[in-house]
DNA sequence: CCCGAACTGTTGCGAGCGCAACAATAGTAT
DNA sequence: ATACTATTGTTGCGCTCGCAACAGTTCGGG
């Protein structure tokens, strides 16, 4: 892996350039994440799951792939580690026998607490390049892209049924 | 999978939302990518190796490693799927008897050109959704960021070392 | 009540990718 | 020249993930 072919002047157009910085930039994050995970043991996709539990009911693991957009049997293998791990809990649902949520253990509390504070610092210094102002924007801008993207794939979706 | 999980009201603060936010528009222009070129046959893997690509000397296994970021060996089996196909072919460099150089066949050649169009006119379409103004005004948030966050990476990684 | 449709979670399978080890070749210091 | 090291590409292995099929359960229309 190398960092070298970062120059943009070759790119034909403002919307390309565009275009490669949002993958560049997720992946560079990416990477940052791992290194800020990787002491507690985690990767980024247990991580997510972590961030969503609690030590009471938790959640139902068909709301995990629902809010973290993986597939049910991605969610699966990962709690089947999670819970290998000492970290999570399965429980029945009682109101539903096909259900079944995931709660937190003590031990996975302490380690979702600790890496939640070592991953939010991590955050704040790694998007504090911008200042506040400028983060704001990049916020408005994002969110306008990120709305009408979005709608273009459901559309293309409803085309396919 | 469902887009329902948009809403960053409940995320603590700015830097958060835009981590958030760089995230989620990785998801949707990948996305993207694949429904423009699934009709070409292409993975998003295999045309970014494409695009590299010309019907002269092409490349070096390892320059494309190297501008792709990806591991030598996925270069590798990159190269083995698209020889199969037909789009290009190895040829060992006399200079260097360790190397080869892969290049694209008349098919190849005929394929990128065909899904390179389609993919520029489908990211000016995307990324017009921001006015030219606005996509400058991005793209150096964007370089700043890519700049520091990458210094980090290397130096956590010299640090390795 | 009952039957078919929808939903929840699991499993098998395959695609994609990174890492480590390897053979062949090239470069370099003595 | 020799020996040591670096580089190039390939292969085996393991991990992650999506898709399709499946069993068990719930729901809704007749």
């Amino acid at each position: 892996m190398s960092f070298d072919d970062f120059d943009l002047d070759h790119i034909p157009s403002n919307a390309h350039r565009l275009y490669r910085l949002i993958h560049d930039l997720y992946v560079v994050v990416d990477a940052g994440d791992r290194d800020v995970l990787e002491p507690f043991g985690l990767t980024p996709s247990q991580y997510r799951v972590l961030v969503l539990l609690d030590a009471d009911y938790g959640q139902r693991l068909i709301t995990l792939s629902d809010r973290l957009l993986v597939a049910r049997s991605t969610i699966t293998r990962l709690i089947d580690q999670m819970e290998h791990a000492g970290w999570v809990h399965r429980v029945d649902d009682p109101s539903d026998r096909r259900a079944q949520h995931v709660a937190l253990t003590p031990l996975g509390l302490t380690l979702r607490n600790q890496a939640y504070a070592a991953h939010e610092h991590s955050i704040e210094d790694r998007m504090g390049v911008l200042g506040e102002r400028d983060q704001q924007r990049l916020i408005d801008f994002f969110l306008r892209m990120r709305a009408a993207l979005r709608n273009r794939i459901i559309e293309s979706d409803s085309q396919k049924k």
